[in-house]
DNA sequence: ACTTTCTGAAAACGCTTGTTATCAGATCAG
DNA sequence: CTGATCTGATAACAAGCGTTTTCAGAAAGT
């Protein structure tokens, strides 16, 4: 690993392997979500198979890194921006809403391989089940402090129907099937959600 | 086709397709969802490769098939106990969402093909799209005749998110993730969904 | 200079897939 | 019995896959 072009070995690498790894959400976020090959990752990187292995033992650990990389970005934003909303609860759902939208509409492979419903990936599905799990887990947490509710198995049910149910929304609107602006899809998903989690004692309101 | 072993020949072409359909139920309804390979169904049906090609054109034709029967099944059920419910809407979306439970508790096999999110078949992700916007334009033509909303995008948006969020939980209960008894699952679907419903109007309910 | 190492392209290996063809033997029709 | 046809098992074929290897040449170290 000596210095090659000015750039030393190790930085060399991590080029690569960054390539690699825009190189696959290119495809696992593309229409086609099982057009994730070696071959074709490497093609795209403009690499070839050697430098794939030189990264990653196997695909699945491209698969599992463009994963991570997507749900460690989107996580993030959103978390930032419900803890910079004010302690009101519906301003807190929000805020995690509009920036988790905006992310998925700034960059739709993220979207995608988050959400999509078309994406075929074996492992990928194996690991939005944990991801979707993961969230679901934030929300009620959230619920429980927001709204003091107990940690029961019906909690759990509706934090993933309201994952489950945002999936398919963002999927549906990222696929260009509801024709809405961003700020009709943030209200009506705020609207959705305050709804389930006043379901048993409603403000009121008209 | 000749009569043999006492049975006409049409019949025992059917009769191998209906052992296909049946095979690749339990393949597309598994664990593993993307298990349904050609030289694997016919091992299960306790044929060969020759008299898959006798039924179906090629392996999509086969997937295609347990798909709409599933569907078919699914939908003929649920319709049918909506229709046998009193005109209160509460009541209906109460009568559909037990059958569906129902049904998909039954055959496990059923709800997974509809459901399940790590069956990664390309061709049954696509059929699904096409499935969730069936059952909801379902929903969303119910709840313009009980509600008398208009058929506005946001309707649509709800209808999706409705889908997803049931595709969503029941593909958890089905995995065991969700420890709730089956009644204590409909309540809680029925409880999400109205309150969903009548979320511009709460009745005054505690 | 010469040797080591990195690069990029390509070929090779072993496997599974969908799909089609082969073939010996069982079962029917006449 | 004779010959046509259905059966079931197996082999064949071409393609694509993940993965490993080969190899000629460019760049660096000494």
């Amino acid at each position: 690993m000596r210095v090659y072009g000015g750039v030393t070995g190790a930085d060399r690498k991590a080029e690569r392997r960054a390539q690699l790894v825009e190189a696959g959400l290119d495809l696992l976020g593309g229409a086609e979500g099982d057009q994730l090959t070696v071959r074709r990752v490497c093609g795209r990187a403009g690499l070839t198979p050697r430098y794939f292995y030189e990264s990653f033992a196997d695909r699945d650990e491209l698969v599992a890194a463009v994963h991570e990389h997507v749900v460690q970005t989107i996580a993030t934003r959103a978390l930032a921006a419900v803890e910079a909303a004010g302690p009101d609860a519906e301003a807190k759902i929000r805020a995690g809403l509009a920036e988790l939208v905006r992310a998925v509409a700034e960059d739709r492979r993220h979207g995608r391989v988050l959400f999509s419903v078309t994406l075929t990936d074996p492992l990928l599905a194996r690991r939005r089940v944990e991801s979707s799990r993961f969230f679901a887990r934030l929300l009620s947490g959230q619920a429980r402090q927001s709204y003091g509710v107990p940690d029961t198995p019906e909690l759990e049910l509706v934090a993933q129907f309201m994952v489950g149910g945002l999936a398919q929304t963002l999927s549906a609107w990222l696929s260009g099937a509801l024709r809405l602006s961003e700020a009709e899809l943030v209200a009506a998903c705020v609207e959705i959600f305050t709804a389930i989690a006043d379901r048993k004692a409603p403000p009121p309101q008209g």
